[in-house]
DNA sequence: ACAGGGCATCCGCTAAAGCGGACGGTTGCT
DNA sequence: AGCAACCGTCCGCTTTAGCGGATGCCCTGT
C-alpha cells in the first residue's frame, strides 16, 4: 500500500550513501577513522578476500555503484550486515505491489486460492476476478490496490 | 505435501546451476521451454530491464559467474526469488520450498485475485475457495502442490 | 626548515561483465 | 527437394568493475 517513509538513520538511497553509513556507524569518532587504504586492509585481513583502497574510494563517492557477486559478499560479510541490504533498496523502488501482495498471503486461505486458481484457463480466470471483486463490493471493501505490471520506467 | 528436502540435488554453490534449476522450475516439461532467445526476450518485457540471449546462455553453462548488481537484481525479479537467492545457499534451498507459489504469482491475472481476496470474511473464502478447486477439477487439472505453510516472513 | 607518514584523489591498466551478430544443426512445413 | 524458424554455440567488440601505482596535501616530530 502506502510507501512507508522509514526514515531510521539509514540513509536511503544510493550505494555509496550505504557505505559512508556503515563506515560512520564502524567509526564513530571521524578522529579514528582510518583511511581507505587501512580500511581495504581490515577488510581483507578480516575476510580474507580481496579489496583494495581506491575501489573502497571510488564506492564510497559513488564513482562505482554497479558492485559484483564477490564484492557484494565481502562487503556484508565485513560490515557485519546480509548482502541484502545493498540490495533491497534497488528492490525497494519495485516491490509496493509485491509488499500488499506478501501482506494479502498472510491468510493461508487467501494463499490456496492463489495456489490453486495457477493454471486455470482465461475465463475462468476472469470469471473468478468478477466473483471476487464482487464479493469485495458486498462486503463493503475497498478497491484493492491493484498495481499493474508493466511499468514504463525508463532511466538510469 | 511437505517441505521436504528434495532429492533433486540443488545448487551446490554454483550460480549456473541454480539458474537451470530455476529454468527447469519455470518450465518443467522441457518441450515447452524456450530457448535462451526467448527467454530473454521475456525478462526484458517482465523486468522492463536489459538481458541478452548470448550472456543468459553464457550464465547457465557457467562461463561467467560473477553477477553485476543490477544483473542479480533483474534475474531475482523474473524467477521470483529473492536476491539473496544467488549468493546465500541456504536461503536458496528455503525458498525452493516457496517456488510453486512465487510461480503462481507469475499470471497477472491470479496476482489480481489473490490481491482482492485478501480482507475478504473467512465464508467468502471458503466459498471462493470451493469455487476455484472445483473450477480446478472441471478444467482437469491436478490438484495444486499445496505446501504445508513455510510462513511469508516479511517485516522490519 | 626539513623529513616522513597518512590521507584523498587521480591515472592508466587488466580482466571480465555483458551484448550483437554471426555460424551450423535440427525440425517441420509446403 | 527447398524454406523458414528456432535452437545452441561461438566470436569479437565495448564497457566497466576493480586494482596498483603515482601525485600532492595536510599533519606532527625533530
Amino acid at each position: 500500500m502506502g510507501p512507508q517513509q522509514r526514515r531510521d538513520e539509514v540513509a536511503e538511497g544510493v550505494l555509496a550513501e550505504k557505505i559512508n553509513h556503515l563506515l560512520s556507524r564502524l567509526y564513530p569518532e571521524k578522529e579514528s577513522r582510518p583511511g581507505y587504504a587501512k580500511l581495504a586492509g581490515q577488510i581483507r585481513e578480516q575476510t580474507g578476500k580481496a579489496m583494495s583502497a581506491t575501489y573502497l574510494w571510488e564506492l564510497a563517492s559513488g564513482r562505482k555503484r554497479n558492485l559484483t557477486q564477490d564484492t557484494l559478499v565481502t562487503l556484508a560479510e565485513f560490515f557485519g550486515v546480509p548482502a541484502e541490504y545493498f540490495l533491497d533498496d534497488v528492490v525497494a523502488s519495485r516491490v509496493d505491489a509485491q509488499l500488499d501482495l506478501a501482506l494479502a498471503l498472510r491468510n493461508q486461505k487467501v494463499r490456496s486460492i492463489a495456489l490453486r486458481a495457477e493454471g486455470l484457463s482465461d475465463d475462468t480466470l476472469d470469471a473468478l476476478l468478477a466473483m471476487v471483486t464482487e464479493a469485495r463490493r458486498i462486503e463493503r471493501l475497498g478497491p484493492a490496490t491493484d498495481s499493474g505490471e508493466p511499468r514504463p520506467e525508463r532511466d538510469e
